[in-house]
DNA sequence: GTATTGCAAAGTGCATGCAGATTGATCGAA
DNA sequence: TTCGATCAATCTGCATGCACTTTGCAATAC
């Protein structure tokens, strides 16, 4: 738990974190003495925390009730899904144009590192790496709006793919189409950096798809 | 001001609006008091609607200082209305593609009935035009999580564009844009009204840059 | 047996109060 | 005159408490 910052914000790192990895499942009621009580503060600070979370989608509130973590419906994951698939296209694409050579070596190297983890199965480490990925591409966007936008809806995402990489042959499937992406870029052409990272998303979605609940 | 919802969430309404509508400045402080005073609660709503409209963007709150609207650089800003162009690019792409025939019926009518406030150089009407036009162009889209973004983006965009229709000439420009737009999403012409709606959006940034603030 | 009403337990919404941080002014020294 | 320190006023961060709302259960009526 990263100590910086009021009390508040260390709250919302730390209840995102759960939601994000899944340690706080969807639908799953966050009332506010309990959490008071976990965190060793009063509820005026979860209060706030749960606003926040709430401002970020994570969390839904209504009046007189309880947070409940976000369960979307089908067809929202979905319009998610595609929002992603559009943003990514967009970061690709400005990535392809902007990146300086640093950075495109840089994703590079990341990139051809990651075959050793295909080639070992090592499904919790590519997991890491594919963050690490897609993170250096919104960064090569040198668009800090784009950045929160698409940051924002990957941390909405989180929960409904978290399985992912356990799916067989994914992970070489994942490498396969990272390395697209990579050449793109590398040859500055936009137009196939950007389609390389939509369908990349797609296809992210399709496997993720079991995972969604269904509509309200 | 609207009646429903809580307190809070009236607060943040209300406070958003006089941001967006340019009665707060940028720049300007919000302390708590005075807006505990001013709505006559106390200023534990209060915080929680500051906290809200910080993730909200439209804010920026550090630890132990007042609230401060959001005075954005020149390079965010125009992070911003890249990001726009592009928002706006994918939802006019989307509207091409997916509207219904009552919703191109509807677009086509809005946009032929501004023609009259051009010639009336009636600015005030037009805009309201202008933001019921692109809010068509949104829910054409028929993508919830797009709308969220495109939507939020537009209200932080708000405070600095207001004066553009004050531009000579700007009116019949914007209508001529529109034109444009509306003709690909009539003939289905998703590239089209893609690039049209992205030009668009480029020519408001250039006319609103006058408005931005001096980097930090 | 089912439906409805009443009640109690639990939880949220907001007010108030106190402790700590920040800021600006004033006073003293160089 | 200017720089620095100290202190008071002000404001934020959080705890606590009270009122209202919701909800589940139970008792009673049908």
């Amino acid at each position: 738990m990263i100590r910086t910052g009021t009390t508040v914000e260390q709250m919302v790192r730390a209840i995102a974190d759960m939601i994000v990895t899944g340690e706080i499942l969807p639908g799953a009621k966050l009332d506010e003495v309990s959490l008071a009580v976990r965190f060793d503060v009063s509820r005026t600070p979860v209060r706030e925390a749960l606003r926040e979370l709430g401002a970020m989608g994570l969390i839904a509130r209504e009046p007189n009730r309880s947070a409940v973590v976000t369960n979307v419906t089908e067809a929202y994951l979905h319009s998610m899904f595609e929002a992603m698939a559009e943003l990514e296209a967009i970061c690709a694409r400005l990535s392809a144009e902007r990146m300086t050579v640093d950075e495109r070596r840089a994703l590079e190297l990341e990139h051809r590192a990651s075959v050793r983890l295909v080639h070992a199965g090592a499904e919790e480490e590519y997991s890491a790496h594919n963050t690490e990925f897609h993170t250096r591409l919104y960064r090569g966007a040198h668009n800090d709006h784009v950045f929160e936008m698409v940051t924002q809806t990957r941390a909405r995402l989180a929960p409904f793919r978290r399985a992912q990489f356990r799916l067989p042959g994914r992970l070489a499937k994942s490498y396969e189409e990272h390395g697209r992406i990579v050449t793109a870029i590398m040859r500055a052409d936009a137009a196939a950096a950007g389609q390389a990272a939509y369908s990349h998303v797609e296809i992210v979605s399709d496997a993720s798809a079991v995972f969604a609940t269904p509509g309200e």
